[in-house]
RNA sequence: CGGAGUUUAGUUCAGCCCGGUUAGAAUGCCUGCUUUGGGAGCAGGAGGUCGCAGGUUCGAAUCCUGCAACUCCGACCA
């Protein structure tokens, strides 16, 4: 580990990124390109998103399970919107079979004989094998609604990555469902757009606008997508989370009929919906600092680490006291790591668990034993307090929530102070490009205008949001009426 | 895909312009002693085909040519 301090995120955000990324053990770049390496830390705090996210599908009524990482060029092509759509980003597999080079010892070649009557597209997503599938499942409306979710790696050979945010191979959930109605399918996909909203809110603690894309937004082989858009310490948004409602587009690409309960045939209404290791990187940039990381209590590894200190004799006393307090901890559902490591001292401690973002930390020595108190010191605001050890789990538990609360309440007051509403194209420009705030602003509703306000100001039409009040006005760039505001902002 | 940069110890880098002992530093690692309330100290030790392939030269980390990989900025990313 090294012992440097972090590069500051008002001087460079971007490196401050990174190093924090690497710094706190989180993942690392791979030999292989665009590829991420997510380390245990890193990927103990993905468990924790899927673990809850799990929870969450399962109590909505969702089911997992798995579909091939590979999918026949043919499938893919289906659906035409979805295949323009992932085409240039596609790894295909060619050949089945290596041989041993003759020309050059010790090295291999692709067997030649081995070419594949049909290339293999290593899955952008999955909607294409899946639906291939769902056609031997769906006979019946008494088949529907078919409600599954995959845990998976997908890949998408993206020109330029960035670890968690854009990665070349990159981990995530997608559920695909199949209903008989329209309506039903809209629900759905309401209803996956909620649950993300929660866990965001909830459990990343970071406030999030939900809406729907604009048409030039829409996912490829989409009727409506809908996303969460959160923001992240310097201004820019980071879709969190994406749901979209399919219609028949891919039912009739890979007619998936069922008999309705009129005995009519009918293509089934299909959903699909999905989350990924990008999260990791919404978490990241929504609430560390200078420091390191900071975790929410909800999806920190473990929520409290004991730091012993100690002189000398003392120290099975002093140990044998954090021992107990780990116990009296996990007792009430409490997740504690004990360092009593003898290699390393106190203060060293305290600042690798600062850059790991651990909640809180307890701190107990000789004069804590004598005294009957116990250091504790939250990483969110970075305060210290000495308390009673009579009042360890009660105390500790509650500022669990108090942290979880705060670290929300933070982020949430930070894009409060970010966002603007402006009516002017001047003002527009201001906010997006010296304030880099999320903006409200009249949009004529045209792909055209969206098309050249980005290409002015980097800014993309993130979402419209859901229940968006009503209100006439005039689009920034063109003065056409409009009816509503859209959110703008530069974006991830 | 365009632009820039980088490639030397586990890591971060110096050395290169101006070729010449045994290639250095910091940090990390190992051993011992000592220490432990905010990244300890001392002593000793291990660790490098200088990205790869050619070339120039008596001699190349250093100069030349080619290649590759990576990083950053931009474009792209539904």
């Amino acid at each position: 580990m090294s012992t440097e301090k972090l590069p500051k995120r008002s001087a460079d955000y971007s490196a401050w990124y990174n190093e924090l990324v690497k710094r706190a053990d989180l993942a690392e770049n791979s030999e292989v390109r665009g590829c991420m390496v997510i380390k245990p830390y890193g990927y103990s705090i993905w468990e924790k998103m899927q673990q809850t996210l799990d929870h969450m599908f399962k109590e909505t009524g969702h089911t997992n399970a798995y579909f091939p990482l590979f999918v026949p060029k043919s499938f893919l092509e289906k659906e035409e919107g979805h295949a323009e759509g992932f085409a240039k980003e596609c790894a295909v597999v060619t050949h089945y079979r290596l041989k041993t080079d003759p020309d050059r010892k010790g090295k291999l070649m692709v067997d030649k004989d081995a070419k594949l009557e049909e290339e293999l597209i290593v899955r952008p997503t999955s909607e294409a094998i899946i639906w291939n599938t769902y056609r031997g499942w769906i006979q019946s409306y008494r088949d529907l609604p078919l409600l599954i979710n995959q845990w998976a790696n997908v890949v998408r050979w993206e020109m330029r990555t960035r670890l968690f945010l854009r990665t070349a191979e990159f981990l995530w959930q997608e559920g695909h469902t199949a209903h008989a109605t329209e309506q039903e399918a809209v629900e759905e996909t309401l209803q996956m757009l909620d649950v993300y909203t929660t866990f965001a809110e909830t459990f990343l603690g970071i406030p999030v606008f939900k809406g729907r894309k604009p048409a030039h937004e829409r996912f490829a082989g989409a009727v409506d997508t809908y996303c969460i858009e959160a923001m992240m310490q310097d201004g820019k948004a980071l879709q969190a989370g994406t749901s979209h409602y399919l219609g028949q587009n891919f039912a009739k690409a890979f007619d998936v009929k069922f008999t309705n309960k009129e005995n009519k045939l009918e293509y089934a209404y299909a959903t699909s919906w999905g989350v990924s290791t990008r999260l990791m990187g919404a978490l990241i940039m929504a609430h560390s600092d200078d420091e390191g990381l900071v975790l929410p209590p909800n999806l920190a590894p473990f929520q409290v680490v004991i730091v012993p200190i100690y002189k000398g004799d003392d120290r099975s006393e002093v140990v044998e006291k954090c021992k107990e307090f780990r116990k009296r901890l996990q007792a009430v559902g409490i997740s504690v790591k004990l360092d009593d490591r003898d290699t390393h001292t106190p203060g060293f401690k305290f600042a690798e668990y600062e850059l790991k973002g651990v909640p809180v930390r307890l701190a107990l020595g000789g004069r804590d034993l004598k005294n009957g108190t116990v250091e504790v010191a939250r990483r969110d605001t970075k305060t210290k307090t000495s308390i009673s050890q009579d009042l360890l789990e009660s105390y500790v538990k509650d500022l669990m929530e108090e942290i979880q609360k705060n670290i929300f309440q933070k982020a949430y007051d930070f894009r409060q102070a970010n966002t603007v509403k402006v009516d002017t194209y001047e003002e527009f420009k201001e906010a997006i490009e010296n304030k880099s705030q999320f903006v409200f602003a009249h949009w004529d509703g045209t792909t055209e205008t969206a098309e050249k306000i980005k290409d002015e100001t980097k800014a993309t039409i993130r979402c419209i949001p859901m229940n968006n009040p009503q209100e006439e006005g005039k689009c920034i760039l063109t003065g056409k009426p409009s009816k509503e505001r859209v959110l703008f902002a530069k974006a991830y």
